[in-house]
DNA sequence: AGCACGCCGACT
DNA sequence: GTCGGCGTGCTC
């Protein structure tokens, strides 16, 4: 009998594995590996759908079931793909859907409806014996022979999760269908505005009023950004509406300009001039593609060293081979000039995949890398995943950042997705920074990856002046402004001289950590050397990887001083203390995380280009995106948030970050200046980015991580427990931990492993719910995951705990 | 997760 | 006697 197996839609994790399915005869043509079906499933044979992962021939069982249709004509997955799912269910504890819906668009998969009609043989006067609740929810379908659940509910006036359809399936009355529907509508954004005419008189609490005066000013935002803007909750501005002050509406998101820009058919492959350091680079890179066998290399080049000029001969060359090509930059630096230099060069050929795309819009590029249309896909994260049938090659573009890996389950490393990709299509997978991971950079050093460097800046622009303003000097000087005198002076200059500048304030930290006035001295913790966080509810320093904690007092370790001090909270306010500085300023406030459409954001940076603002305040991620030449100075406030963060990375994040910073200012004719203002002047991080100097900061921080057993030393998986009952996530971190140690003593008693702790998440409640982690220090090998899946699987079993989901991320950006 | 099967209390 | 409570176990 002719059998397939089926990865379905309705599993969980601890039951998801692929299910056998008979193929009628009827569909013994269509149903081809790639292909999506329509399957029983479960006790009630409730219809879903599923992917057909493979085909084969076996006995048939009484237990097996038969495929009910097969959805698609031809198959949507290749080979490639279908080997990747299991790959990532491997890798990842997801189920092998999950790993389907990331192969495909949205859009394309379908959701199964519910469609409920009266059964056979029911009449009016049946409906009208039925008990009141019952009887409304029949009545519609008295008028209309059939409707959606929701449709039903919503004109029975009952709420969406009401049980009654249920009842009245199981007495016979209704019957059930299950339709699969196109998931339709386009990525829209949930906007607001004022209502008209307001209500009178109109009465207002501190906060709506704040709301009140923003969309005064812009008319009409989004709810995100109108949160952002005023730090209210989306529950402020939804009781407003209640009250008939505003409306909410949806907007389709903005089609993105650079989407529509025209370009020709085939693009213009104009001649590029290699420097000889960049000439080597390419040589050896091309000589690692050409060789056949799938290769990995780092690209390591200072900022401004050219490296995109070498993507773009590789790029030619993979072309030519009759090859494609994955280009992965983060979503902040896929502007629409950097897209242009690709669409000039490579015409049609480019298809672009970020988050800011509607669903149709990414349907439709997808359709194109996989009808072979586009053979150069340039994105952020899930471009990775793009149909293309023939990789050649795959570049990282910093490849250091964060964004590469996903903080939604699936939590999968793109990183990781295209090395596998890169070794099914024995392709070169080059990774790009002027700051690499730290991780990266030591597989380059020892020989487990190529490194090609390059080490010239182009052309003649030089490093700006860099002033690492010591902000204890500062205060004892009696300025306590966020602005040092000499930033403050610099950007006063500007503003005379009508030249811009661009300053950036820390996210806002989480923790509040513990330093020394005197000495600069910071608490660490001493079994993991992260920075200790200051609890006010206990008066003391906790460790938030391993729990270790000491009483928060007022003498310092080092040097025995009496100025212990926590900082972190209160140092807000920064921008309002800004516009007291400088009145005159025109100032942007900026932000390059979600809380913006893609399109407000391009509008601001053009605006800022034309001269219409002095001075733009923004979050650290800005600093990456910017380039203006009339930009001479730049600063950071404080950079002791981000270097002090609670993280063992955060010193490399504070390089990058910094490194940046000063490599960007003073692009054009006028030489920047770059001013660092920190309470720990002495910290080397500061001296090493200032003379872009990243190679010596490696040599400085890698003993460090291998003392402490950090990566690449060592692998960090964190298992997270949420649930809204605190003690049973506690409970079940505790017995997650006890099996955990059973299994590790007994059964992989091979693995090195070190356990630290269960422990509070940083913030223990988040949306109602209350979340505990557990860190294991690992090697993230094939046996270790197979441990972790078992305990997880168990764990999802346990009856006790019914109430708490636990989860595992390899790895991950932050340790919850 | 969802859903059926199954075994006890309070209703006609 | 039976309707319906939710404990238990399975998903090709
Ligand atoms: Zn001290
Ligand atoms: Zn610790």
């Amino acid at each position: 009998m002719l059998m397939v197996r089926v990865a379905v839609e309705n599993t969980v994790y601890h039951f998801d594995k692929d299910f056998d399915y008979a193929v009628p005869a009827s569909l013994a043509e269509k149903a081809v590996p790639g292909c999506r079906v329509q399957v029983p499933f479960g006790t009630a044979n409730r219809v879903c759908q599923g992917m057909i992962l493979s085909v084969h021939e076996a006995e048939g069982n009484a237990k097996i079931k038969f495929l009910q249709a097969v959805l698609d004509e031809a198959p949507l997955l290749s080979n490639e793909m279908l080997f990747l799912i299991p790959w990532l269910k491997e890798r990842y504890y997801c189920t092998l859907f999950d790993a389907v819906r990331l192969l495909l668009p949205a859009g394309l998969t379908y959701r199964m409806q519910s469609i409920y009609a009266l059964a056979v043989g029911v009449t009016k006067e049946t409906v009208q014996t039925l008990p009141p609740e019952k009887q409304a929810a029949a009545l519609p379908l008295l008028r209309q022979s059939s409707l959606e659940k929701g449709k039903l509910l919503r004109q029975a006036g009952l709420s969406p999760d009401s049980l009654v359809l249920d009842d009245l399936c199981r007495n016979g009355i209704l019957q059930r269908t299950m339709d699969p529907v196109r998931r339709m509508g386009d990525a829209s954004m949930k906007m607001v505005r004022l209502h008209e005419p307001l209500p009178d008189p109109l009465k207002l609490t501190p906060r709506q009023r704040e709301v009140f005066h923003v969309l005064q000013d812009a008319g009409c935002a989004s709810v995100k950004e109108v949160c952002y803007f005023t730090g209210v909750t989306p529950a402020v501005i939804k009781n407003m509406t209640a009250h008939g002050v505003c409306d909410e509406y949806e907007q389709e998101t903005y089609r993105t300009p650079y989407l529509t820009g025209e370009c020709t058919e085939t693009g213009e492959q104009t001649p590029i001039h290699l420097s000889p350091e960049q000439e080597t680079a390419y040589e050896h890179l091309l000589a690692a593609y050409r060789a056949g066998e799938a290769t990995y290399s780092l690209l390591y080049g200072v900022t401004g060293s050219g490296k995109t000029s070498v993507y773009l001969c590789l790029i030619d060359q993979v072309l030519q081979d009759g090859r494609d090509v994955i280009l992965m930059v983060p979503e902040i630096s896929l502007t629409p000039q950097s897209v242009h230099i690709f669409q000039q060069r490579y015409g049609k050929k480019v298809a672009v995949f970020h988050s800011g795309l509607s669903v149709g819009e990414r349907m439709d590029e997808w359709k194109r890398v996989k009808r072979g249309e586009a053979t150069v896909v340039v994105g952020t994260r899930s471009a990775i995943f793009a149909p293309l049938a023939h990789i050649g090659l795959i570049i990282v573009d910093e490849e250091q950042e964060s964004t590469y890996q996903s903080e939604s389950s699936p939590r999968y490393h793109a990183k990781e997705v295209a090395w596998f990709r890169c070794r099914y299509h024995r392709a070169l997978l080059l990774l790009a920074s002027a700051t690499p991971c730290v991780e990266t950079y030591y597989a380059a050093q020892t020989g487990k990856i190529g490194l090609e460097t390059l080490s010239q800046r182009y052309g003649e622009a030089q490093l700006p002046e860099v002033c690492i303003c010591d902000m204890n000097e500062e205060l004892r000087n009696g300025n306590a402004s966020v602005l040092s005198w000499p930033l403050l002076t610099a950007l006063r200059e500007n503003l005379e001289q009508k030249r811009q500048s661009i300053l950036l304030l820390n996210r806002r930290g989480y923790n509040t950590f513990a330093s020394c006035q005197d000495c600069g001295h910071v608490m660490t913790c001493p079994n993991c050397s992260i920075s200790l966080t200051y609890h006010a509810a206990n008066n003391r320093l906790m460790c938030h990887y391993c729990g270790y904690s000491v009483p928060m007092t007022a003498e310092c370790p080092e040097c025995h001083g009496k100025h212990l001090r926590y900082t972190g909270a209160g140092t807000q306010k920064a921008e309002e203390q800004l516009q007291e500085l400088l009145p005159r300023a025109r100032i942007l406030r900026l932000d390059a995380d979600a809380t913006m459409s893609r399109y407000a954001y391009e509008d601001k940076l053009r605006q800022f280009a034309d001269g219409e603002y002095d001075l733009i305040v923004g979050t650290q991620m800005v600093a990456k995106g910017l380039d203006f030449e009339n930009v001479t100075v730049v600063g950071v406030l404080s950079a002791d948030q981000s270097l002090y963060n609670d993280d063992f990375r955060s010193t490399e994040r504070t390089f990058d970050l910094l490194t940046q910073v000063v490599g960007r200012a003073g692009r054009g004719r006028f030489r920047g200046r770059a001013f660092l203002q920190t309470f720990t002047p002495e910290n080397p991080v500061f001296a090493l980015a200032a003379s872009q100097n990243y190679p010596a900061f490696y040599q400085q921080e890698l003993p460090l991580r291998k003392l402490m057993l950090y990566p690449p030393f060592a692998d960090l998986c964190v298992v997270g427990f949420v649930g809204s009952n605190e003690q049973e996530v506690r409970g079940g971190s505790m017995v997650f931990l006890q099996q955990l140690r059973q299994l590790a003593k007994t059964e992989y008693r091979q693995l090195p492993l070190r356990v630290l702790n269960p422990s509070p998440a940083h913030i223990l409640r988040a949306g109602g719910k209350y979340r505990y982690k557990l860190l294991l220090k690992c090697r993230n090998s094939r046996l270790f995951r197979q441990m972790i899946s078992r305990l997880l699987v168990h764990f999802a079993g346990e009856k006790k705990f019914k109430h708490v989901t636990a989860f595992a991320d390899m790895n991950p950006d932050t340790v919850l």
